[in-house]
DNA sequence: GATGAATGAGGGTTCATTCAT
DNA sequence: GATGAATGAACCCTCATTCAT
C-alpha cells in the first residue's frame, strides 16, 4: 500500500469516526468523503462499502482494546485494577458503533469480538478468584453487562455510570451478594 | 372515535413498538402498515407522520412510567424500595425509543420528560436522604444514569445491568462512598 | 331529489368554486368536503369523482352563459354591445376551471361547450356584418380568443385586459385592419 | 462543470420545458427524467428539488426576456416598435410556467422579475410618451395584461390575441382613449 | 488511482376513491 | 342516506453504490 494510499485510509477513518460518534451511523458516505477531503470513488477503493467501513473501524477499536487488555494484565496489579483500567480505557474508543452491527457476519470481525470477549472475561474471572468481583454473576454476563457501559454514544471515562457499574460488580467486603434486589429492597433489615 | 379506528391505532402501536423494539427506528412505515394489516394511509390517518409514530409511542411510556412512578410513592416502603420497583418496572416499557427522538421538539413529549424526570428525581432524593442511596452522585446526575440503565435495546428486569447499577447506587452500609474509584482500585489496601 | 340533498349538492357547488377560483384545482376532496359541512362520501355520491366535481361546476357555468347570450341577444341593441355585455359578465363566471378539463370527454360539457361557442360565434359574426368588429379575424378565432380573456383566474369584469381586447376587436372606423403588426410597427409612417 | 454533466442538464430543462408546456407543472419528476434518459438521482443532482427545476426554468426564460428587452432597446426603432418585438419573442418562452410559482420566494426569481418588469415598464412609458401606447391605462397595469397575454400555455408569436391585445393598447391617432367602453358600445352614436 | 456524476431502489407522504359503520 | 375511516397508487426525494472521465 502506497504511502498516501495509507494516509487517506487514515483520513477517512479518522473522519468517519468523528462524524459517526457525532451524529450517529446514519451519516451518509458523500459527507463522510467530503469532510475526508477526498471523492466518494476513493471511499470506496478503501472501504467496499459501507458495512465495511463500520466493520472497519469496529476492528481498529477491537484491535485497540485487546492492546489495552494485554497492556493492563502484563502490569503487576490486581485483576480488579486491570478491570477498571481497561474499561476507563475502553470507554474512550468508539466501541458504540458495533452496535449498528449487530446481525453483521464478517469474520475478522467475529474473531476480534471473540478474542476481547475472552480477554475481558479473563481478567474478569481472575478478579472473582481473587475475590474482588462478584460471584453471583457469570463471568460471561459481566462481560456483556460492561459492553453496555462502555458500547454508549457520549460515554466518558469519569462517568458517574462507569463507576456505578464497577461499584455494583464489587465485591462487599466481608458480605455475600446475590440475593434478590427487589426483595431484599423491602426487607425490613435493609431500613 | 369509533370502535375499529381505536382497535387499528391500538394494533398500530403495538406493532410498530415490536417493530422498533426487534430492529430500530429505522423500520419503514410500509413495513409497519402491512404488519398491522392496514394500509399505509391509515397508518397517515393516525400519526401524521413517522416522527409522530415515534413521538406518540414514547409519550405512551412516559404516561406508563409516570403510572409507576405515583403506584410506587403510593406504597408504604422505603425511598429505595419505590426506586428498585420503579426501575425494574420501566425496564419493561419501550423507553428505548426515546433515544431516536433526541432533537424533538414536542411539546407534549418535552413535558412529559420533564415530569418523568421530576418524579425518578424525588423519588432519588428521598432515598439519598433516608440514607440508602449513595450521597457522592447528584441526584440530578442519577436519573440520567438510570435512564441509560433502563432505555435500552433489549433490557430486562432481571437483568444483571438494572441489579448492578442498584447495588452500585446503594449506600455502603458503614462506609462512606466517594472516593476516586480508580485510584481506589489500584491501592494496596485492596488487595 | 330531496329538498336537502338539492341543498346539499348547491354547498358543495358553490364550496367548490369557491376553494377552486382561489387555489386552483388542486384543491383536495376532503377539504371542499370539510369546508362545505359534509363528510367526503355525501360529496362522492353527489359527484362521482372529481373529475364530475369540476365538469358539473363547468357545465353550471356554461349554462349561466348561455342564458347571458341568449338575454344579451334579446336586447335591441347593435351586436357589439351584446358582445360588450356578454364578455363583461362572463368574467365573473368561473369559466377559469375549464382549463383545468382539457381533453375530458363528458358529453354533457361537450354539447354545452359547443352551444356556447355557437352562440357567442353568432354574436361576434353579427358584429362583423353590422361593421362593429374587425373583419381581419375569423369569428371562430375571434371566440377563441375571448375564451382566453374570459377563462383566467382573477378575471374581473372592469378588467383593463378586458377593455384592452374588446378595443383591439373593435373595427377601427375609417380604417382597414389587418396588416401585419410587426411590420407595421416599425414602418416609418407610425414614427 | 464536465462536459457531459452540461449536457445532461440541458437535455433535463429541454424535456422538463416540453412537458411542463405540454402538460404542465403536474408532471412527476421521474417521468421528465426517464424522458430526458437519466435517473431521477441525475435530476435531482442538478435541480435539488422540483421547485428548483421550475425556478431554474424560469429564470432562463426572464434571463432571456432581459436580453431580448436590451435588444429591443438597442435598435434604432420607435419604443412601440421595441415591445410589438418584444412581445411577440416573449410568447415563444415558457414563461407559462411562471404560474405555477406564484408564491415562491426564491431571490433570484424575484430580482429577475423586478428586473424584467422594470424593463418592460420602462417601454411602455416611452411607448406612451411617444404618443403610440394609450394613455388611459397605467404602465404598471399594461406590463401586468401583457404578462397574461404571454404567459399562456400554448401562446404562439402570430397568436391573434397578441395582435389584438397590441392593437388595442395602441393610442387611437387622434382620438383620446378613455370612456368606459360599456357605456360607449351602448351609445346611439357607435350605432 | 482519484474524482464526482449517474443510477435507481426504497422510504416518507398525499390524496382520489371505496366501504364499513 | 350520511359519515369519515381505510385504502393504495403515485409522488417527491435520499443515499448507497457504480462508472465514465
Amino acid at each position: 500500500m502506497r504511502a498516501d494510499a495509507r494516509r487517506n485510509r487514515a483520513r477517512i477513518v479518522a473522519t468517519a469516526i468523528g462524524l459517526f460518534t457525532e451524529r450517529g451511523a446514519g451519516v451518509g458516505m458523500d459527507e463522510i468523503a467530503r469532510a475526508s477531503g477526498l471523492g466518494v470513488g476513493t471511499l470506496y477503493r478503501h472501504f467496499p462499502d459501507k458495512r465495511a467501513l463500520l466493520v472497519g473501524i469496529a476492528c481498529d477499536s477491537l484491535r485497540e482494546l485487546l492492546a489495552c487488555a494485554q497492556d493492563a494484565e502484563a502490569r503487576p496489579i490486581p485483576a480488579w485494577a486491570m478491570l477498571d483500567l481497561l474499561v476507563r480505557r475502553c470507554v474512550e474508543l468508539p466501541l458504540a458503533l458495533t452496535k449498528s452491527l449487530d446481525g453483521e457476519h464478517d469474520p475478522e470481525l467475529e474473531e476480534l469480538q471473540r478474542r476481547a470477549d475472552e480477554a475481558i472475561q479473563q481478567i474478569v474471572q481472575r478478579a472473582q478468584q481473587e475475590g474482588s468481583l462478584r460471584l453471583d454473576i457469570p463471568a460471561r454476563e459481566v462481560v456483556g453487562l460492561l459492553n453496555v457501559a462502555v458500547c454508549r454514544p457520549g460515554a466518558r471515562a469519569e462517568d458517574h455510570l462507569v463507576t456505578v457499574i464497577l461499584d455494583g460488580l464489587r465485591a462487599a467486603p466481608g458480605q455475600a451478594r446475590g440475593g434478590s434486589p427487589v426483595s431484599a429492597a423491602v426487607a425490613p433489615s435493609e431500613m
